[in-house]
DNA sequence: TCGAAAACCGTACTGGAGGTACTGTAAACC
DNA sequence: GGTTTACAGTACCTCCAGTACGGTTTTCGA
């Protein structure tokens, strides 16, 4: 279904692959957009765990709040580089972006998920903005949309040009972007002549 | 369709509203993928010659390369902004992250498109290169990509957020990482006491 | 002005997909 | 042992893309 896209896959594909009957699907699932909303939950857990995990690992990597989320988008992208076949594409966007008039509700958490996702990086980005003077005046929930974009846009970006490494690539920028505004530049001072 | 999304545009709907019969209609296009073909071919078009309007301003106005492209970008920015109701959508993304399967025809053109746009963006960082030494190692294959998901994640994420602020709020922001890259350090020597 | 091609209209149909309705039934559970 | 859960089976409906084909109007060049 992530291959194929959501509409592109029919309910008598899904039942003769899960080998049950239609009488059984249509027992778990009202219809189609309940089977969407049951992806939806499965996949933002699955994404939350993986959060958990990864910026887990990075605060034990580093105490430091800009080294934090450096080093957490960097495990993420490594992560996202090392699934086989490259990423099976983002439920969220591969869900918002549909053919398919979803009900308000399913919007709604569609929503809702990618407001929290923005505010866990834009926590991480406060707490950097609290320490580090940035190069420029920033607006910490622009620039967690910013990464956010990086890794829709990477993903979109990834199946159009059928290159599993540009979203990888494209987090690694989203780094970098941050990096650059944070992290205080390596001055040479050339010494005076008396 | 721009609106409801490929898909969920019904043939029946689109004879009614241009007032034509279905036999109209496939007298022009054999099947719904040729509709799409034309619809990228018309949008390209006009994209390209948006591209042409708004880096020719650029043009215009500045003669530094850097400078050229980040005006160019704050125009596109501003173009974006300024449409009501937000950005209809971006047809690339529509058709790439589209439910239904297209051709391989289809998707080869899709690719080309946003290849070609790639490198439009690409060849004014290379002309930036060429004069700016970068503050890190640069990829401009990569930055070019960059921008280019910057706009594709904006609009996912404006549409997704039901914000049309976003797409020129993330091109923007595109511009200030391509300035943080080239734009050279303003530092404040302190001079040493002798 | 005439004739042919282009640009449709009307109608009827096929097939696939989502979805409904209802009956039957094997296993699980209390 | 009776009820609930979790299906299977069958039949059917609707919507939509697409086909087939004959008839009609408009356009346009000779």
């Amino acid at each position: 279904m992530l291959a194929k896209g959501f509409g592109a896959t029919s309910i008598e594909e899904l039942i003769a692959e899960a080998g049950i009957t239609k009488s059984g699907f249509f027992y778990h699932f009202k219809d189609k957009n309940e089977l969407a909303s049951g992806l939806l939950d499965r996949h933002g857990e699955a994404l939350d765990q993986l959060l958990v995990d990864v910026f887990g690992r990075a605060g034990e990597l580093s105490d430091d709040p800009l080294q934090y989320l450096l080093v957490g988008l960097t495990l993420l992208a490594e992560h996202m580089a090392e699934m086989p076949g490259g990423h099976p594409g983002c439920m969220v966007a591969a869900l918002s972006y549909q053919d398919r008039l979803f009900d308000r509700d399913m919007r709604a958490r569609i929503t809702t998920m990618v407001r929290d996702w923005n505010d866990f990086f834009r926590r991480k980005l406060d707490a950097i903005v609290a320490v580090y003077p940035p190069r420029e005046p920033v607006d910490t929930a622009r620039l967690a949309r910013m990464i956010a974009c990086s890794i829709d846009g990477g993903i979109i970006m990834g199946k159009t040009l059928a290159d599993p490494t540009v979203l990888p690539e494209q987090m690694l920028m989203a780094r970098n972007h941050v990096k650059l505004l944070f992290q205080p530049v390596a001055v040479h001072v050339v010494r005076e002549a008396a």
